[in-house]
DNA sequence: ATAATCTTGACAATTTTACTCGGGTATGCT
DNA sequence: AGCATACCCGAGTAAAATTGTCAAGATTAT
């Protein structure tokens, strides 16, 4: 049950634009540096968030990424989601694609997948970029350091 | 975020213990055969969850497995934290061994992954042995068949 | 023009998963 | 005692997923 390298680093990636991020372009390179994300590897990661919708690119020189809306209407499960598909603890309770098992009516595991399954849902689909900014703001309030 | 068959198979193996079984013990064959998983494999699974205390051997002739406690004293958090170790998204939100990534005071991707921990861990630490089977009386309770 | 930057697709190393296999050990039954 | 039925243990392995790398092209500010 762990994330992939794929789901964390592209949070990473959206926090990192959420916090620095403004109306000019953060380059990949700048977001790259900052957290620590091999350069090549977060384009990929980005291309997928490209496509769903929840960035925006500026090519050219001087160019970069944008979010595409505000921080408080972007969900980290939105993020997760797109990076690493619908996160079920098995396949048969997908939301995307849900590969059926046989036996699937009278599976009672398939009853326990689906609690665990609607539970992260909710956890992740109630966190906003702007909850993480919120808890980023709390966490170096007092010395006001500009972390990360 | 996908569980291993490791998980799956350990938890479909105690609930048919639960369901199945009672003071003779059940042999891996007859769990193997009935949920459809690879004899030598459970095998292997079934030894961790022995390990692990959640389940006693009964070796020789006519031997086979028992559940060690009642059917309402183990949750299938036990069962899938024996087989798959801490359910964290990240490695550093880890109960068991918590590998601390660099800048982890700082870190407030952190959070989220204990946000999701915590939701998960309460799912699976809430739901036992018993409620499955209550789940599956319930399930074809009508017809009163006797699935799987 | 040119440098900076995104875009795309293919490729490769490493790790994890999901098993298999072979032989050993304990126990009930006849 | 001897045999069949189980559990017990550790090594090995093929396939899949993960985690990247790399090269060449397209776009745009200056
Ligand atoms: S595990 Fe998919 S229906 Fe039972
Ligand atoms: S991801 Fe582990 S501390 Fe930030």
């Amino acid at each position: 049950m762990r994330l992939s390298t794929k789901g964390r680093y592209g949070v990473k990636a959206m926090f990192d634009l959420a916090l620095h991020g403004g109306e000019t372009p953060l380059s990949l390179k700048t977001i790259a540096e900052r957290q620590e994300i091999s350069e090549p590897y977060l384009e990929q990661l980005i291309a997928t968030l490209r496509k769903a919708g929840l960035v925006k690119s500026v090519r050219g020189a001087y160019g970069g990424y944008l979010l595409a809306r505000h921080p408080e209407q972007i969900t980290v499960g939105s993020i997760i989601r797109s990076l690493e598909g619908s996160i079920a603890p098995a396949e048969c309770v997908s939301e995307m694609d849900p590969i059926e098992c046989e036996r699937a009516e009278n599976c009672v595991t398939r009853i326990l997948w689906e609690k665990i399954r609607i539970s992260i849902d909710n956890v992740i689909d109630s966190i906003t970029l702007q909850d993480m900014i919120n808890d980023y703001d709390e966490m170096c309030g007092q010395d006001n350091m500009y972390y990360i």
